[in-house]
This record gives structure tokens, C-alpha cells and sequence, in this order.
DNA sequence: AAGTCGGGGCC
DNA sequence: GGCCCAGACTT
């Protein structure tokens, strides 16, 4: 907390904020949250950005907000047309939680969107970044929103060697933000340094020839740039061994299943799984029972289709695919549902299960 | 403080 | 293959 303050007083800070912002207005991205201050358009965009790129979020954004143009529409949709929304963004828990707090503003706030940093970080899925972006894009209140890209520009700035790995440093940027923040524009202000990090200021060789705050930045003067942001790795995945079957009945209708609530992929559908604890000691007649105890009538395994490999960001699933077929006496329910393709494409999978999907094509077309 | 929670793009 | 991305939440 002593380094960076003593740096800070190495800055002219309104010479810092002046460049910094008259870039930003010459080049920033053309991007679509970026045609108004409508606090709730504001709020979607920084949810879907959530560890997420630009380019990424694009046309998820633009559909999200045709499906769901007010807080009002958001408020009173189905969860399962959410989902299918968000559907291949990941982090699903995001839309579910945005929901939640959309309706607690319909509610609690008359559908406006509180402008109080107590009343925003209320909110479900609004942590310390989201609610610094929605106070000061929507409403111009000099609050910092400290990003990866932020933490990334201002250990350059300040040349803080601290790891940005740790939640503990988060608090070390938003002070010297606080510092730093212009509050004639905060929004730009804030932009700018997120549009910075994206364009030049990028984690690895960033362009400080094209830098708009070269002149103010001490580790281009230290010529250790290429040194910071300092980050410490992550732990690495582990691998979790499936089996999935793609099961028909005598009228081709497949049957789907609905993740719990809690978890990985909450509220998603799938085709039914089992994990395999021991691969090699496991036979398809074992897996067959294990899938069999998922339900109550008699189901087939065909053959296996292929396999899948899928990685999210703690673990990695293998997953062999088979083909079968269910008795078409299967009794439905909230959970468990017997639909055919064309109807299945109302209802939201995980990238896992669309693989799976496309892998079913291919076998039925030899 | 460390784990959980997705998916894609880039090197 | 590993890293990163406009992070938040749980334990």
C-alpha cells in the first residue's frame, strides 16, 4: 500500500486522465451497448462480459436484448428462455442470478436500477467490478471498476508488483483508481482504461509505441512492461470419465434430462450421464445397470458413437457416447423428457451435449 | 485464500 | 498445451 502511493505522486494526474480520455473518445470500438446509458442494457453487457470477450458477447448481447428489452421483460420470462439466451456463453449461473436481480429491482427498486454503491452491490451477481461499471457508464458516479484489463494498465502505470492473481490486490487498484478516476467523465474514464488494456495495453507485448499514456507510464520508464502485470498460475483441471447415451423411442423422440438447480451447468438439459469411477475395470454390462438405476424402464445400449472430450476451466470430461433406444412407456416429468430433435432445439444444452448432438448426425448419416 | 463455475481464441 | 478473457460466489 506504500509503493503505489508513492508512484502515484510521480503522476500528473489530470494530464494522465486528459490522454487517457481523449484517446478513448478518438478510438474507442463501435460496440452495441455503447448507443445509450440505458442502465439495464449497461448492466446485461457487463454481466455477459464477464470473463468473456467483446467479440464473443457481440450477438449474444444483440438477441438478449430483442428477447428482453426492459428489466420488465427480463423480470417475467421463462428461466428455461433465459437459459437458451445465454446458451454456449458459459457461466450460466450469470443469467440466472442477473434474473434474480432484475426482478428484485422490479420489485424493491420500481424497475429502476438503484445508483447507490450499497443498493448495486446488493444485488445478485453484482460484485465490486460490476457495480464500479454500471455507477459510473450509466450514471456518472466516480466509482472504480477494476477489471483484468485495469489491473493489467495500472501495474504498468504504477509498476505495482503485486499479484494480481490474489483477490486481496483488487483492493490496491481500486484505490489508486480512486486517485487516478476523472470526475468530470467517469464512464470514459473507466472505458478507457478497460479499452486500453483490450487494444494496447495487452498482456503480452502491449504497444506502448501507440500508447496514448506512455509519458506517464513507470514501468515503459523502467523498461519492464513485459514484466507486469505479475500473475501466478492457476491450479490445473482434473479428469472426470463419462458415459452418455443418446437413447430414442419408437417414434424417434430422445429422451433429455434437466440438471439440478446447484452446480456445474445448473438448470441446463443433457442427455443422461453416468461418471465411470474405475474405466478399466467397468464393462458395458456395468455401465448399462449404471444407466439403468437413472430410471425406471427397460433401456438398450446400442453402440458407441464415438467420444468427447470437453474442458471447462476446473476440470475435463471424457466422455464415451452411446447410441440406444427406451421404451416409449417412459413416464415424463419436470426432469425427464421424451422430445424430438426439431423440439429439442427449444431447450438449452451445454456445448457438451451439442458435440454430442452433432457427433449423432454424423453416425446416422453412414 | 482457494475452489467452483464455460467456452473460445490465440500463441 | 497453456494462457487469457469488462468476475462473482462459496467454503
Amino acid at each position: 500500500m506504500i509503493i503505489e502511493l508513492k508512484n502515484l505522486e510521480k503522476i500528473n494526474i489530470y494530464a494522465f486522465q486528459n490522454d487517457l480520455i481523449s484517446w478513448f473518445k478518438q478510438e474507442q470500438r463501435d460496440l452495441p451497448w455503447r448507443k445509450n446509458q440505458d442502465p439495464y442494457k449497461i448492466w446485461v453487457s457487463e454481466i455477459m462480459l464477464q470473463q468473456t470477450r467483446v467479440d464473443t458477447v457481440i450477438p449474444y448481447f444483440n438477441r438478449f436484448i430483442e428477447w428482453f428489452p426492459t428489466i420488465e421483460d427480463l423480470a417475467k420470462a421463462e428461466e428455461d428462455k433465459v437459459l437458451k439466451a445465454w446458451e454456449g456463453l458459459g457461466y450460466y449461473s450469470r443469467v440466472r442470478n442477473l434474473q434474480s436481480a432484475v426482478q428484485e429491482v422490479s420489485e424493491k427498486y420500481n424497475g429502476e436500477v438503484p445508483n447507490t454503491p450499497e443498493e448495486i452491490a446488493g444485488l445478485k451477481g453484482v460484485g465490486p467490478y460490476t457495480a464500479g461499471a454500471i455507477l459510473s457508464i450509466a450514471y456518472g458516479i466516480p466509482e472504480p471498476a477494476v477489471d483484468g484489463n485495469v489491473m493489467r494498465v495500472i501495474s504498468r502505470v504504477l509498476s505495482i508488483w503485486d499479484d494480481i492473481a490474489k483477490s486481496s490486490s483488487r483492493k490496491i487498484f481500486e484505490k489508486a483508481v480512486r486517485q487516478l478516476i476523472s470526475h468530470d467523465d467517469p464512464s470514459s474514464f473507466n472505458q478507457a482504461l478497460m479499452e486500453l488494456g483490450a487494444l494496447i495495453c495487452t498482456p503480452t507485448s502491449p504497444a506502448c509505441l501507440l500508447c496514448p499514456v506512455r509519458d506517464h507510464c513507470q514501468a515503459f520508464d523502467e523498461g519492464v512492461q513485459n514484466e507486469l502485470p505479475i500473475k501466478t498460475k492457476k491450479t490445473k483441471t482434473r479428469d472426470v470419465q463419462l458415459a452418455a447415451a443418446i437413447l430414442l423411442d419408437e417414434n424417434k423422440k430422445v429422451l433429455i434430462h434437466k440438471r439440478p438447480s446447484t452446480g456445474l451447468l445448473a438448470n441446463l438439459w443433457e442427455f443422461p450421464n453416468v461418471e465411470i469411477h474405475h474405466p478399466l475395470q467397468e464393462d458395458r454390462e456395468q455401465i448399462s445397470e449404471s444407466f439403468q438405476s437413472l430410471l425406471d424402464v427397460n433401456i438398450k445400449l446400442e453402440r458407441i458413437i464415438g467420444q468427447i472430450q470437453h474442458t471447462f476451466s476446473h476440470l475435463v470430461w471424457n466422455i464415451m457416447v452411446y447410441s440406444g433406444t427406451i421404451n416409449s412407456s417412459f413416464q415424463e416429468s419436470e426432469e425427464w423428457k421424451l422430445v424430438s430433435f426439431e423440439e429439442m432445439k427449444e431447450f438449452a444444452f451445454p456445448v457438451s451435449s451439442q458435440k454430442m448432438i452433432k457427433l449423432f448426425h454424423e453416425y446416422q448419416m453412414e
